[in-house]
DNA sequence: GATGCTTGAGTTACCCGTAACGTTTCGCTA
DNA sequence: TAGCGAAACGTTACGGGTAACTCAAGCATC
């Protein structure tokens, strides 16, 4: 048995075994409390352990039973926007009270970007995946179904999931907000917003939302800044560009809240009144938003709770447990008091 | 040669050698594309890897060559606090781009919860960890010393640290501000704030608040809300009883923004204008708050580049090239609108 | 006293890549 | 055409841990 200290001064297994005076494999035994030595030897192997202050490789250990890690990795689009923040925190805090590790990757939300990802992610073996998002790039879909391990798509319920799915349905959610509006008194509404690629969440939103104005016999003036974050400067200045090009704008949609607020800011700063002279209305109900003094309209999506949904759903399928494959967390619309209200 | 298919159908690098005909060896040079051999062996080979699937498995080489992986471990308290997201972004978009991952640790702000999860992620051989604050348990503290792995401790800049550190120092950021609200003709101060941990951030910060203030003349009569996270409530009802004990508050320093706001609503949901009856001062600047309308006095930190920071020096470390184990990312006072302006 | 069962502990093979080294092939020079 | 060196490729030996197997000793049963 060789017992010399590896180059990185790491003890190992066989270290420790042999200051214990017992084989490799009993050692390993003993540390893993698996049974099968005597009280004597435990004793002798754990001093050992606790003297030489062995920590045991988890690396070799997934090596050599040709099994999965206890990592999971995670893809989020970015941390900036606290909804993905919640939903991470919410994936992390039940993965981790299991056993599990999040490997976090964010995206750019760019298919490439993940795919680069996912590729080296994989190369590490993990026990599953956590991608935000339905629409993958063909190579990552090829290299998913070839990696044989769970994988839950989530943000954007995916009634035909690469394998398991949990979120809501945006276009739907759109399409609430839209007949919302309408039932305001809105017609001549407009939206803001960033993002034009067709693979993407707010996009469903936008055509639930537009089918649901039009057809209450609305009309929509989009908006949209492209090659921007969906933050507030771009909120602020969106609006003003609207406003410039649309006349008659009764009320504004925004992609999320943050944007609104952008939005809600510019148009107090031109003397605007909110609800009286437009209509504000968000999407994401920020936390913060539940605290200010003018309650914004928006739509609230449970992000700590979907968060905790695809993690239950990956430790589920880990244990081989039955689960769903498809899990809709539902949303609620929040009137708020940025609109004006429904007569 | 061996290259039957192994258990969890993973196409292993033997398999493709095989497929190829050529050895382990040859296969293994051309997928790392180190040279030493043919362009017709290459194209055989590669033929074989697009055919077969082929990832090649990052556990075995970090295994094979007895060093570390390229993992970085990434302790956050908590992602609710936009302030420790914005940090972890940083963190991960800098060493993702160098081929690192973050291996995420949500550590609720407890020493026990950071320890286990420093000795999980010990075991999956990281090339190095990144750790919010300076505070480590006893065993925790010998894990890492005895890991001989770079750590970078962030968050509370520390003159000493394990190895290297980069934050700010709050006891100078709570000096500061109560200095500046000493300047602006407070002297009647109150504090709410969460925690009564002395190992703590936030307690440096009120420490050197009330230094500051009563060095100034002035008085701090504090409101801690203990067993509750620092948001947007226990701000509100902090700022409830503190002004239900405490008589004749001028302006009240809040131990970050999230409560400022809950505080800020609170008064002005019971008539108390700001800051004409009574000041608001937050801590952090979060992005939200240089937005609306009424601008938060409060203390601005980098937090997206104190995060890039933190992942430059472990890089910087990685790759051997000389750097300084402790940085001071700086902060500065927003003077904002919610105290009344210095005479 | 022979047999079988338990219990404790050692042996061996293997997981998948890579470093180090050994071997073959081939073109070029003398 | 022997001799030589470099390029191309194969072989072997790890690395840390575990599954599966083997073996020996202790004990009870008939």
């Amino acid at each position: 048995m060789k017992a010399k200290p590896s180059k990185n001064n790491k003890v190992s297994l066989s270290e420790v075994a042999r200051a214990a005076g017992v084989s490799k494999m009993t050692a390993s035994r003993v540390v893993r409390g698996e049974g099968g030595y005597s009280e004597d030897t435990r004793d002798r192997v754990m001093a050992q352990v606790d003297a030489l202050g062995y920590l045991p490789n988890r690396l070799a250990t997934v090596f050599a039973g040709d099994k999965s890690s206890t990592f999971v990795g995670v893809s989020i689009p970015d941390l900036g926007n606290e909804v993905f923040a919640q939903v991470l925190e919410g994936i992390d805090r039940k993965l981790g009270s299991f056993g599990h590790q999040s490997v976090l990757g964010l995206t750019q939300h760019t298919l490439q970007e993940e795919e680069n990802w996912i590729r080296t992610v994989l190369s590490w073996q993990p026990a599953g995946l956590i991608l935000t998002g339905r629409y993958h790039s063909p190579n990552a879909t090829d290299m998913l179904k070839n990696a044989g391990i769970p994988v839950v798509e989530i943000w954007d319920l995916n009634s035909s999931p690469l394998d398991m799915s949990v979120g809501i349905n945006h276009f739907d959610s759109g399409f609430d907000m839209g007949r919302y509006l309408i039932g305001c008194g809105y017609t001549n509404i407009g939206y803001v917003g960033t993002s034009h690629d067709t693979a993407n969440a707010a996009t469903m939103r936008l055509e639930g939302f537009c089918k649901a104005v039009e057809g209450g016999g609305g009309q929509v003036a989009k908006q949209l800044c492209l090659h921007d974050t969906a933050t507030y400067y771009p909120g602020f200045y969106g609006t003003e560009q609207l406003l410039a090009v649309s006349a008659g704008i009764e009320c504004i949609f925004y992609q999320n809240d943050a944007m609104a607020f952008g939005g809600l800011n510019f148009c107090t700063s031109k003397g605007l009144r909110v609800p009286a002279d437009i209509g504000i209305a968000g999407w994401g109900n920020l936390p913060i938003a539940s605290v200010l003094p003018q309650r914004l309209t928006s739509v609230n999506v449970p992000h700590l709770k979907l968060g905790q949904a695809a993690a239950e759903m990956m430790l589920a399928r880990l244990s081989d447990e039955p689960e769903e494959s498809c899990r809709d967390i539902g949303f609620n619309l929040v009137p708020g008091s940025t609109v004006r209200r429904a007569s």
